[in-house]
DNA sequence: ACGTGTTCGTTAGAAGTTATAACCAAGCAG
DNA sequence: CTGCTTGGTTATAACTTCTAACGAACACGT
């Protein structure tokens, strides 16, 4: 391991504390959910006295932006990495889940309840886009024979969140609707909205992916 | 306007403040999320200052578990009089949307990012089977000749969450994915997800509820 | 090797929050 | 009219985020 070597000790020093107090926060989150993190608690735990934080992170909320951020960088990494090794739509599905599963709250802070006047950094969009386009890229390997929906053809005039990418307009539907349908599964098993109703939200998941997949 | 007057005044007052502090804690959740509801914001807005407000609900969380109850209630009275007007399962879906748009947080109130350790009392889950109910319904009018899936066998021994409802498993799996598209979809655009992407949510939420009653 | 200046941590404090306790006034009943 | 229940008040405790002021430790240029 060497070089990359252009860094003082003291932002050494200051990336790694940085690190740990992302670390106690992402604990305190999957255990007690977003809105219960507190910067005090988190400042105990690392072992220095409250505002000692703010050095690292401006306030409360620049903190959650940035495990925003990572949240979205783990899942798209994630994505492209099973992507890379051959995935296809099915096993993307999957690894979603498998990637939410991991830790629930990792992904309600993505997709889960914002607060009504909060608007994400401009590259976290960027990162959400890269995400949007592996799906694109999985949906257009699989050739599919759907009627043309009138929702295509809007989706013919309205393509720009597609970033360019070339699909044509029902490879965009189907990318969406990918994406809704995992995500309604998903979130409210997440949220649990399925304990207690006794079937297997496992079987739900690969049924309704089952059913996308099929028609 | 008569009887049901086994009301003393005191009586009266207290149900007639109680109501104001919910429709206070309402105007405030819906421009800024249920995290940010105060209690002290709500009683100087009524006009009496910080503790008078105990009186009426023992704590924060009391106040939104009431709120979310009467959100529940709120939709539950919504789809069943719906129903009883002779709405179908397309004219169900676009009743909840219009709902979930008339107050978007009140729909992430119920659905939304949950505390993890909140459990919802009984009679709140005992709305929500009212509710899954009236979709069972319409799914059960709707004469649909769908393949038998694994996940029908599966639904087949863990029918519990229908209450009794004598629905087949087809029948069951149909109002299953019908919430969870319909979740997908509304949750997406709600939490702002779509925002941005150019295309129109309503067309998409439509073209979802096409592809549900197609197939 | 020695100032100097940036950085990091501290404590103090302001302005919030939920929630409890103690107290007082007003209403309702015997 | 006496008293009890109820609804309001203020004071306080224990939190929260966040700013300000200060001190110490470190890195760097001379």
């Amino acid at each position: 391991m060497a070089e990359t070597d252009t860094e003082t000790p003291r932002e050494r020093y200051r990336t790694q504390v940085r690190a740990e107090i992302k670390e106690r926060a992402w604990e305190q989150i999957a255990t007690a959910g977003a809105s219960a993190l507190s910067l005090n608690a988190v400042a105990k735990q690392i072992g220095m006295s409250g505002p000692a934080l703010y050095r690292y992170y401006a306030s409360r909320d620049e903190l959650i932006t940035e495990l925003i951020r990572d949240a979205y960088r783990s899942l798209a990494d994630t994505l492209r990495s099973a992507s890379a090794a051959g995935a296809d739509l099915a096993a993307l599905a999957h690894t979603i889940r498998g990637w939410a599963l991991e830790d629930p709250q990792r992904y309600l802070l993505i997709y889960g309840t914002p607060v009504p006047g909060y608007h994400a950094p401009g590259d976290i969009t960027l990162i959400s886009s890269e995400i949007m386009a592996i799906l694109l890229d999985a949906c257009a390997a699989l050739a599919q024979d759907s009627p043309a929906t009138p929702f295509d053809a809007h989706l013919a005039d309205h393509r720009e969140w597609a970033n360019g990418h070339p699909a044509p307009p029902a490879v965009l539907h189907r990318a969406l609707i990918f994406w809704t349908r995992i995500h309604g599964v998903l979130s409210l098993e997440l949220a649990g909205h399925f304990t207690g109703m006794g079937f297997d939200p496992a079987l739900l998941f690969t049924a309704e992916l089952d059913r996308l997949l099929a028609h």
